[in-house]
DNA sequence: CAAGCGAGCGCAAGAACTTGCGTACACTTG
DNA sequence: CAAGTGTACGCAAGTTCTTGCGCTCGCTTG
């Protein structure tokens, strides 16, 4: 097996292996005309350009994330891909796709890419009943990761979360002073380990009629559409997009938002002061979840034992034009 | 410079350079044992593994993206993404933060981890007064891509659009049947190529008051905010951001939408029926485009010849609560 | 329990790649 | 037009990686 890269291409060219091994490694010394003429000479015989990463690499950190369709999600992109580009960071922004991608086969891609570190925002962790096998293996390599928004208990990852427990206080405190007393809730499937946070706080509250969705707004469409005849007069949703499929199920069964109900979000996601009404709802800090996120991922990367504890940040209620006094 | 990779991965395994040589290179004769030791080590030490083990050749795809701010990014991303799995290719997902990775950078960074090709959307080829090396630079490496909406002329790579003329057609003529004749238009950039193109229809059309605005809800706001002091009855906005900009100028000055004034956007984003008013809007036909840009980057990739055509894709608008009559 | 066998590994030769240095040639400068 | 200057490149020595060969050791088999 003669392979003679260098040898190969240096006869193809007709200049010496030294120019070609220069080539390809970017060293000074080599007219353009001869590196192009090098360089189309690989192509042509079909050889790999050389990942010329030796001494420094690409710093790379993925950003893992489980959708778009829920605007958070490219916010809290947007927020992390510019910190970890302010410290020297390359952004690589995953997304799992419906049937496409899995979690898993993207933390294999990443780890194949050497990435330094990985940001994981809303995956598989938080629910109790998906595979984690993955995680395993990322902790046995010690890849810094940084996990946002409550994780299952067992994953020895620094985490940064917002603090479901007041985010429910201050929506149910709310719903409370406007005298709701028939209190509804749409949170995410039963094993979201965030939505299971919401419906401890919810129970420490007094408790709601709660329901499982699907997070879109259909899924809280479907969702709300049962508390309405159920007769609650407000709902408690775990998502924006859910609370505009709350506040279509409630126009739907002839309804008044927030005259007869009233609608509380939570996130405030982009644009929400543009929806009809205006909606209610708990907003995550996630700027400063983000740069947290990125802080603690740049000390593991720099080598600093970071403890793998959860850093919670508070909610902050926006009261808007979706919640009103009860009738 | 000593690196000395097997030697230092030898050394930290406990095995000679031989043993790791064959590991690396897949060779039998080493026990499986020995085999992951060394490529734990060589994990823990940041090298590269070479391709031959890494299970398949990842088949990865370059998009970029200018921001996330626009609900339609995400939105294509999903597309885009979906139809690459579907094709057993990886979508690495780039977007250009505001101050931090230039789309130049990002490309670099694309070529060193091999992509087989790249998807482009709203990139930097869209403006007149950007640079464009880095496009001569794929162009020279004859990699794989696919540009989405409107490009500056001179770039020789496939292209999926929408087209804008029947999309200024389809928003103009709506407002012309609901009796407006003082109509406005809120576009991009001066040198933003689909704005140009919006523009050139627009004057085909009998004309409008144009401002040109950031893309962003408070560029809409403020170009709209001069348009309803020069009187205009209607807006045309060159995406939904905008456009809901435009309904708060309105309110801002007092004005009522549509009662008053009439307002249209672009693209159709999510939540558009959410909005107060809900916003008529001229839908781009993003599934359909984002699955036409993968077969055609999938046909460069396999090695067939793409014409570095345009495929124009017919918009769709979408009237809502946010047009009416003229007063 | 000895002989046989083969997997696993190191040794060291040699192949492949890198690089310091010198030369040639082009282009400027006195 | 000679001397100066600098870039581009090849030579060959130096470095790193690969591989044929054989040693060792554990397991099997008679």
């Amino acid at each position: 097996m003669t392979q003679r890269r260098l040898a190969e291409v240096a006869a193809k060219v007709g200049v010496s292996e030294a120019t070609v091994s220069r080539v390809l490694n970017g060293k000074p010394g080599v007219s353009d005309a001869t590196r192009s003429a090098v360089l189309t000479a690989l192509d042509v015989l079909g050889y790999e350009r050389p990942t010329q990463l030796r001494g420094e690499r690409a710093r790379l950190v993925g950003l893992v994330l489980p959708e778009l369709q829920n605007p958070i999600f490219p916010a809290f992109a947007d927020v992390v891909g510019n910190a970890l580009a302010q410290r020297g960071f390359t952004p690589v922004l995953c997304t799992r796709t419906a049937g496409g991608v899995t979690e898993a086969e993207y933390l294999e891609l990443l780890l194949e890419q050497h990435v330094s570190g990985i940001v994981f925002a809303g995956g598989l962790y938080a629910q109790k009943d998906a595979s984690h096998g993955h995680y395993q293996q990322m902790m046995s390599r010690k890849l810094p990761a940084v996990l946002v928004n409550a994780a299952i208990d067992d994953l020895a990852f620094p985490r940064v979360s917002c603090d479901d427990a007041v985010a429910v206080e201050q929506a149910y405190g709310h719903l409370l002073s406007l005298g709701h007393r028939r209190i509804g809730a749409v949170l995410g499937p039963p094993d979201h380990v965030p939505s299971l946070r919401k419906l401890e706080a919810i129970t420490k509250q007094g408790g709601a009629d709660v329901e499982h969705a699907m997070f879109s707004l259909e899924g809280g469409q479907a969702a709300a559409t049962k508390l309405v005849q159920r007769g609650v007069t407000a709902i408690i949703c775990a998502s924006d997009p859910l609370a505009l499929g709350a506040i279509r199920a409630v126009r739907r069964a002839g309804l008044d938002v927030p005259k007869d109900i009233s609608i509380i979000g939570y996130d405030d996601s982009a644009f929400m002061t543009c929806t009809d009404p205006p909606l209610t709802t708990v907003r995550q800090p996630i700027e400063a979840m983000g740069r947290a996120a990125v802080e603690l991922l740049a000390n593991q990367i720099s080598g600093n034992a970071v403890a793998p504890d959860e850093l919670l940040f508070e909610p902050e209620l926006v009261v808007r034009a979706s919640s009103a006094p009860v009738r």
